[in-house]
DNA sequence: CCTACCGATCGGTAGG
DNA sequence: CCTACCGATCGGTAGG
């Protein structure tokens, strides 16, 4: 449910090119990876991809639209549930973990190859960014309020958390001296002993 | 000292060229600028700059080497101070932030788009940041040993710090709300409290 | 520093 | 799903 993309034994092709899609364009960048290349991964001939997709700019359009509604779903469940606002935070970080290291490929290029979206979609991504900031915002900004959290600078918490969630994708590797836990009750601990009142 | 660009009225040519790509490689990424944009931000005929640089790779060559050397000085700088290991911590994320904030747009392109450097100067930008990374890591575990810090797995204490830094290129504007100092103490006490032992 | 131009490669289409 | 192919654009060179 919090899959971005879909799983099971039989997937659909668009869903493979999708996927391939996905790797590359983490690995090489959307503009350096060739519908070539996209193609020698799924196995066919360039040209028959278009069969299954529009184009280039759909691939990076459906990864990122994707990727935004899972972020914000998510938010939707824990900003309605009657957690106080440290425990919200809490909560919030410990799914955007979650996520992140289970859709790895499809995280990073929402993350890092947005701006090539074309104009239409680009302004809905954006708007479903800052809509999300905004929320999460609030919810430090609450912590604040009824003394939870420390006085610091609303959005310099809010971009400090969410740098630290963001970079995961680029150097988390499943099979390191950590996992996927170990991960998520370290960044937990480094930030929110941080940001709570010691006092 | 710090500077990653040349300062001064009187720049060459060549910097020029230099300090425009390096803007238009953070707004539309590596790939995606033209030579052509270059030449124009410069008002040239792209053909033209030929006669000052050798190759579109040879901008982030320049653009990626200067950035990593300005980080290396500032760790020497730091490690061979005589600052105990949470005050070298310390100075580094200041002194990090500042670079950050005063070269933005170098300090940018040497992050994000570091992978389109061609082999050579590619492996020499990794084993940089690599030794980069291993030194500060150095000065985390020292902090730890001597019960400066808490006992936080140390990579991963190590990449929210550099996270949160790295980041500040993203979606720091110098007419916020907040200016430099105000984001340095913001963010040294979110991540230094995180990280201090309480007990 | 410019005009003219080139080989390579790209995303995508036609037609089967 | 493939073969054949195209218009556009790219980084870069020749020659002045």
């Amino acid at each position: 449910m919090m899959e971005v993309k879909s799983k099971g034994q039989q997937v659909s092709r668009r869903e493979e090119i999708l996927d391939k899609a996905a790797r590359l364009f983490k690995q090489k960048g959307y503009v350096a990876t060739t519908m070539r290349e996209i193609a020698e991964q799924v196995g066919m001939e360039a040209a028959s991809m278009y069969n299954h997709i529009r184009s280039k700019e759909e691939l990076l359009e459906e990864i990122c639209a994707r990727v935004a509604e899972t972020y914000v779903n998510q938010m939707n469940e824990i900003e309605s549930s009657d957690l106080s606002p440290i425990h919200k935070l809490q909560a919030l970080i410990r799914s955007h973990i979650s996520i992140t290291t289970k859709n790895i490929h499809w995280i990073s290029v929402a993350n890092n190859e947005w701006r090539h979206l074309p104009e239409t979609s680009l302004k809905t991504f954006k708007k479903a960014r800052d809509t999300y900031e905004d929320r999460l915002a609030e919810i430090i900004r609450s912590g604040i309020d009824c003394q939870e959290l420390a006085e610091v600078h609303v959005s310099i918490a809010l971009y400090t958390i969410l740098s630290s969630l963001r970079w995961i994708e680029t150097w988390y590797k499943p099979n390191k001296a950590y996992n996927a836990k170990d991960l998520e009750e370290n960044i937990v601990n480094i930030l929110m002993n941080g940001l709570k009142k010691s006092g």
